[in-house]
DNA sequence: ACCCTACTGGCAAACGTTTGTCACCGCGTC
DNA sequence: GACGCGGTGACAAACGTTTGCCAGTAGGGT
């Protein structure tokens, strides 16, 4: 009582197997009349084409993974919103994976996909460099926002402009002490941004207190929220802007106003950061194109790239060009102020 | 230049194939010594055994695919997580795609898709009932919030008493209009959900007026909100949180008051639905369970539900209990006052 | 009458894995 | 010394599909 091949369509139909499967794919090479005949066959049966056996026959599954820390994070919404546009304009299909923060289960989760699928995009992985650059060497990957120093892995990262701007923005208006609040110690993009801050501050001649690090979820920056008003600093900034809600969240509800007492910025300008009240303050990354530029390099490294996009014909244009550092800037909102 | 295969590890380590493969999969079963040089084999080789091979002899996938809408959508980004977390206590991998609201869209990824899983979970489908009838004759699915009135097709959704409860609460704050924005024309969800609005309106005598079809998104909100002005209502209840979300900010920025002078009502309870200003009064949707009971229906219909969940024992239980209807409740906030 | 061509449909191999079955080896036992 | 036995490893079949190749047929031109 399994699920029907093409065996039994093609018993069904009075032919043999090899025309049941011409008659389904290749259209004028089977007379019409008995592709009719294989077509109804298939449609009575409910047959549906066993991906894997085709898989195996062509070397390529058609298929690449993307794989998330956290899919209930904005931020990796709107990544993998960029590259699955991307990716269905060129017919393959793309499976999103969310390995919730935990290394353990991001390295099982790339064993269990790593076999069905061409290639993976890994977004913010935790895995350190060596565990990466190994698994690179096995199934082919592009890391997103995460370079793990091996020139064999393909990386797609952004750029530090907008944490520098950020902290110019806030030196401008007159705050001369800043509290850093770091992300998860696995990140690679906590330690790039944090090093971006701290060099700023440096240049600039203001103070940082660095708050150790916290998990990039809301209900973290509660911590985050008690350790800025013990440091005494001014203005904070986050690793990321569900901290930073969760540090609006606090400082509301012990009566700190914002942001005539203390300025806040996040980053990545995820949704719900101009909800807020104030708004938020925060580093806008291009989250939609990072997923999308990658999504292409991959194709690109597979030779998956069609050379004519199914759906929209110039909009994604070639598959492997253009910059593997995309930029982003800062968007001043309400949460900041002079001190 | 491809993929190393098994023959290429047994032939490094000078065995017969079978002998590589039971090296690798049944400990015990081959002699250590030997064992350990098929396994440095496939370490130097970068093995990483074809899925589509497996499934080919098993007649199994051990994979669901989850179909959503609209990813970008916080309310699936939940009902994603709860139905991860119980497939992977089942050690099913799961496959997550967005068809972005197209139904032409979501038949495409049906057929990529079905073919490589052993069952989907359609959520929120924007399919017709006869489509839907059609694809579970095909492939194990379970449809999630939407009953296609096929028995044969499995399905789990939410209850209404949210949507009821939010009627009699603005009722009991003395409105006497109100005003329904509807989601999308192909959501049996939203007709269901008018439906226990225009019914409970009715038995408490309260007037409505249908605002008509609004996309499910926040910039949709913004047409909603001219609407409910010009209807007239004191109160507006919208689809989901997005548009409702969209009618505050439409709402503000023509220098309506929320919630002296109209107040607003969402539906789901959303992330961010506790940013707005004021925050927002909603239907509280339990969107992680939906997705957990869901793939429990799917894994119990596909038997692949394993006797012993191998992460955590008890939390998930038996796959396939529970009810096929969750329950919903209202969550008052501040955007709801007297008229 | 013959051959060439165009068209249709079938045979069988191949993809990479798992596993039932069997052969072989060395050992101890009678 | 023959026999049985446990342990180890190899052979080959099977999973469902695609496709190269070939055979058969019909029709038309010579």
């Amino acid at each position: 009582m399994s699920r029907p091949t093409l065996a039994d369509v093609a018993a069904r139909a009075g032919v043999a197997i090899s025309t049941a499967s011409r008659a389904l794919h290749r259209p004028g090479r089977i007379r019409a009349e008995t592709a009719a005949r294989v077509r109804a066959a298939a449609d009575e049966l409910g047959y549906v084409p066993s991906a894997a056996a085709r898989q195996l026959h062509r070397s390529s599954a058609g298929a690449v993974a993307l794989v998330v820390p956290d899919l209930t994070n904005p931020f990796f919404m709107a990544l993998v919103r960029g590259s699955t546009r991307l990716l269905r304009a060129h017919d393959v299909v793309q499976v999103v994976a969310d390995v919730e923060e935990e290394p353990e289960s991001e390295e099982q989760t790339l064993a269990a996909l790593a076999g069905r699928v061409d290639g993976m995009l890994l977004a913010a992985s935790r895995l350190d460099a060596a565990t990466l650059s190994t698994w690179s060497r096995r199934v082919p990957l592009v890391a997103v926002n995460h370079d793990a120093g091996d020139p064999e892995v393909p990386t797609v990262t952004i750029g530090t402009q907008g944490v520098e701007e950020a902290v110019e923005h806030l030196a401008g208006l007159g705050h001369r002490h800043l509290a850093y609040a770091s992300g998860p110690a696995t990140s690679w993009a906590d330690a790039r941004r944090r090093t971006a801050v701290v060099e700023t501050c440096a240049r600039l001649g203001v103070r940082l207190t660095d708050l150790g690090h916290h998990p990039p979820r809301r209900d973290a920056g509660a911590a985050a929220a008690d350790a800025v008003l013990r440091s005494g600093a001014t203005a904070v900034l986050t690793f990321n802007d569900l901290q930073a809600f969760g540090v609006l969240d606090r400082l509301a509800s012990r009566g700190v106003q914002v942001p005539e007492d203390v300025s806040v910025i996040g980053h990545d300008d995820i949704f719900g950061a101009d909800l807020t009240s104030p708004a938020l303050t925060t580093v806008t990354v291009p989250a939609e194109e990072l997923g999308a530029r990658a999504a292409a390099r991959l194709l690109g490294a597979v030779g998956l790239a069609t050379a004519a996009p199914s759906a929209p014909p110039a909009a994604t244009g070639p598959a492997s060009t253009g910059p593997d550092r995309l930029a982003t800037h800062l968007t001043v909102r309400g949460s900041t102020a002079p001190v």
